[in-house]
DNA sequence: CTAGGACCTGGAGTGGACTCCAACGCAAAC
DNA sequence: GTTTGCGTTGGAGTCCACTCCAGGTCCTAG
């Protein structure tokens, strides 16, 4: 017999973890976002390590400016199993070229700003 | 004397010419990111080649993620004169290492991201 | 002269993503 | 066993940065 327990951590303990809020966490339950969440016998949430997986992933769309409505569309292939596989890769691969773009752009702007600061460090 | 014209912009071509629109230019000016815009004598504005530049700077901030707030003290410290120049160099440095800092971000994420895409590419 | 487009104002509305609240139940440390 | 604090809900509120609108004036090409 099994005498490990599974992991299952509070709201708190996942918002610790995760690096959302718990209002955030459950906002993003409720929108479908994450789905599953185990309950205890009185209604606290129980998260697992698959949950902080997922988690891990929703932080790295949102925080590289995913907007929520494409993070949802990717939870439901992901949901719906292994025959979206093509449409999730076409996804992040729009997704990743998005960030290239926006990388590029803050890095001419980043070197616009630094002469700016040069310029300013010249005068007199 | 001086036969040359100042070049002088409607709303809609300084719009066309700074990447803003022109709601968000007249925005601009009613919360005081603009300054001194001259007006014909029946009320339109006209920009000059100097806000363009302005607005260049102001496109730089925004666009690196710097609140409106920010920029506004920033405005205020360059309409205050040459003295404040000390603070307008810290100032920018400030932002540019948030630049940098987001910029790091995103590139660990993006990687995150290109793990993943591989994982799902090597699916059977 | 006239039609169509560009511009004006003040103020209201939008969208996205949370974030907070009241009023309550449950947990666990001492 | 009681206090402190974590968790619950539904719904309302907030914040930021615009964005849109009505109802008007003005400009310019034909």
């Amino acid at each position: 017999m099994d005498t490990t327990a599974a992991p299952a951590y509070t709201i708190g303990e996942c918002a610790r973890r995760s690096g959302f809020t718990m209002d955030t966490l459950r906002y993003y339950e409720r929108i479908g976002l994450i789905g599953d969440i185990a309950r205890t016998a009185t209604g606290q949430r129980r998260f697992s390590d698959d949950h902080l997986e997922w988690l891990g992933v929703l932080k790295c769309l949102r925080d590289t400016g995913m907007p929520v409505e494409q993070m949802h569309r990717f939870a439901t292939l992901v949901r719906a199993g292994d025959h979206t596989v093509a449409e999730r890769i076409a996804l992040l691969e729009a997704h990743k070229e998005a960030v290239d773009a926006r990388m590029d752009d803050l890095a001419a702007k980043r070197d616009y700003l630094l002469g700016k600061i040069d310029y300013y460090r010249s005068l007199p």
